[in-house]
RNA sequence: GCCACCCUAGCUCAGCAGGUAGAGCAAGCGCCUUGUAAGCGCUGGGUCGUCGGUUCGAAUCCGACGGGUGGCUCCA
């Protein structure tokens, strides 16, 4: 997850000031923070969107009081006003220079042999010299650019947020090192909203939102990473599904169901045991033979197609699940809904023709699309990931493949970048990304080429020749997982959903006990007329019912008293504040209606 | 999995120089019968994540495990 750059200027020159802004507060930091530990060994400092990092090997861990006191010595250095000071030096002066920083003297090291270039990029060549900045008696390595001296770091718009562990060099079997991360604007009033922005990422938290509108719920002594879908979040996940599978028959997809659990064989047919055995659940003994738990749901649709001979005549075939699967997935990259053990998948499978194949690929990014604007989404993104290093499948297949992938995209219009390497051992991908209501990007969809499960289960069709042909197939998820996707809508809307999409539409409200019997017979009407409905029939007063309708964010709260009963109306108030006055029921009926009908907020 | 931090009533949190637990909200009950974001009162509710250790004594100190948070790595 990428978060929004929220000054957004889309202004290369002020891009650039940022920039050199971060990165200086960065080596700042790193002066600061040697200050407090002499021996500290520094790593990598790079600036990064709304902020900077620094990574540091520190004699002891880090606590948030260090912060402080850090952030208290960056002021000092910036009211120093030192200039940054760039010069060239020789790899044997470099390595003189930073003779007890062991992660900068590998840094040279690996510059000097080509090993890698100052962006950490392979295959660069060989150096002789190298690009260091001075500031006060802080010296780093470092190609710069930087601002000319520590003054222009406006001394109050820098904040230390957080500290975390990171990899050297990214590598998990390289030394665990201490990451401090902070962020700096040109302005105060830039940090202050950039951290007003945070509090808002905060408040939409979809863990907490989860529980304050009861929409699901983990146990942590029945297994991490396993959802509970309460009854209001069953409910907005059964309108999703409806939705989805109403959408899928009239784009041309068949929806199948298939079983949760296989034999061994079917998975080292497939290779997942081969190449994704750490991730799948261990094996169960039935009868002596090895049963899996499904991670992924291809196999069992490619026995489906195996039931019977195929003619092209019949392809391209569509098959659409939503299909629970579940994955190991290491303890510590569990999030919420957002990385989970158990998740379904909105998944497919088309198996076609290799000629349908591009067809098939800019249908599905087409229908992708409209499936996601449904929910509201505007903003799109593609990313089109290539072969990675251990993968299956001749180098020119592969090629074809990605070429027919970025026609697709050239073909939808879409602004793409590639992903090198990122594409799943059996074919090329392209990933979607869709920005939500704070800019941040989500991945959803994915559309994968594959041409290897067809091979491995020597799948075929009887082509217009009489001969047997190997057909291609696509693997398509299109909001990804079900519940990663709710998550997404939950932070999206801030828990406001759409009226289509709320779990309780309508909260009724009668003002005193005697409104109760008038407020059950409107409930019965709006749920005839498929309206979600609630009667709030606790003691409370009316306002105590407002307020709880609002913290539930119901879109419709429906005031009922004496004026009410006597003109069989109700009192429309909208979880936005306004408040419509007295409405017939059927007035109401139609309005409501209308926002589902329309997917409207209200 | 790795680093750091956290885990006290359903929820949010207080209790931190070790002496066997509190608040607000929620819940139940009662009073009030109410006009657009919290009426009042009473009551119930916790083996302080689990297990082990130190101690006369542990929610409080130490360790392991489980779960979570922020990152890193990973993500078919």
């Amino acid at each position: 997850m990428k978060e929004g750059n929220i000054l957004a200027s889309g202004n290369g020159n002020h891009d650039e000031q940022l920039y050199k802004l971060r990165h200086s507060t960065a080596h700042v930091m790193a002066e600061a923070v040697l200050d407090m530990f002499p021996e500290g060994k520094l790593a990598f400092g790079p600036p990064i969107e709304n902020g900077f990092y620094y990574d540091f090997d520190l004699p002891r861990a880090l606590t948030p009081e260090d912060l402080e006191e850090i952030e208290a010595r960056m002021k000092e250095i910036i009211k120093g006003d030192y200039a940054f000071e760039q010069r060239d030096v020789d790899v044997a002066e470099a390595k003189r220079m930073f003779a007890g920083q062991p992660y900068k003297i590998d840094q040279i090291e690996k510059l000097a042999s080509g090993e890698e270039d100052e962006h950490g990029e392979s295959g660069a060549r060989p150096v002789s010299h190298m690009s260091i900045y001075t500031h006060d008696h802080f010296t780093d390595l470092c190609r710069g650019p930087h601002v000319e001296r520590t003054g222009q770091i406006p001394d109050n718009a820098f904040k230390l947020l957080n500290i975390a562990g990171a990899y050297w060099r990214g590598d998990e079997n390289q030394p665990m090192l201490q990451r401090i991360y902070g962020t700096v604007w040109p302005s105060r009033k830039d940090l202050k909203k950039y951290l007003a922005w945070l509090e808002e990422v905060e408040k939409r938290d979809h863990r907490k939102l989860g529980k304050e509108l009861d929409l699901f719920s983990f146990h942590e002594d029945a297994g991490a990473g396993l959802v509970y879908w309460h009854p209001k979040g069953a409910r907005i996940r059964a309108i999703i599904e409806d939705f989805w599978r109403q959408e899928h028959y009239k784009g041309g997809y068949d929806v199948v169901y298939s079983p949760h659990i296989g034999r061994s064989r079917l998975w080292e047919r497939s290779g997942h045991l081969d190449f994704y055995a750490d991730a799948m659940y261990s094996p169960m003994d039935i009868d002596g033979i090895d049963y899996f738990i499904k991670p992924m749901n291809c196999p069992f649709h490619i026995k489906m197609y195996q039931s019977k001979r195929r003619s092209y005549r019949e392809l391209p075939l569509r098959w659409a699940e939503l299909g629970t699967v579940y994955r190991y997935e290491r303890s510590g990259v569990l999030h919420g809904l957002m990385r989970v053990r158990g998740f379904t998948q909105d998944d497919a499978h088309i198996f076609c023709t290799p000629d349908q194949v591009e067809d098939e690929i800019v249908e599905v990014l087409r229908f992708s699309l409209r499936l996601l604007e449904a929910f509201g989404f505007e903003d799109f993104k593609a990313y089109l990931a290539t072969r990675p290093e251990s993968a299956v499948g001749e180098p020119a297949r592969w090629d074809q493949a990605i070429e027919a992938l970025k026609r697709a995209i050239a073909e939808e219009g879409l602004p793409y970048e590639i992903d090198e390497g990122g594409g799943a051992f059996y074919g090329p991908k392209i990933d979607l990304k869709l920005r939500d209501a704070l800019g941040r990007e989500w991945q959803t969809t994915t559309i994968q080429f594959d041409f290897n499960m067809a091979d491995r289960f020597e799948l075929s069709y009887i082509g217009p020749d009489g001969f047997e042909h190997r057909p291609y197939m696509v693997h398509r998820a299109l909001l990804g997982s079900i519940e990663r996707f709710f998550g997404i809508l939950v932070e999206h809307f801030a828990g406001a959903f759409p009226v289509w999409l709320a779990p309780v539409q309508a909260a009724l409200i009668p003002i005193a006990d005697r409104h109760i019997d008038y407020a059950r017979q409107v409930a019965a009407q709006l749920r005839q007329a498929d309206l979600r409905v609630e009667v709030d029939e606790s003691g409370d007063r009316m306002q105590a019912k407002i307020r709880a309708a609002q913290l539930q964010k119901v879109p419709y709260m429906l005031v009922i008293g004496d004026r009410e009963v006597e003109s069989e109306a109700v009192a429309v108030r909208l979880r936005n504040e306004k408040n419509l006055g007295a409405q017939s029921i059927s007035e109401f009926v139609a309005m409501a209606q209308e926002a589902v009908a329309e997917k409207r907020d209200l």
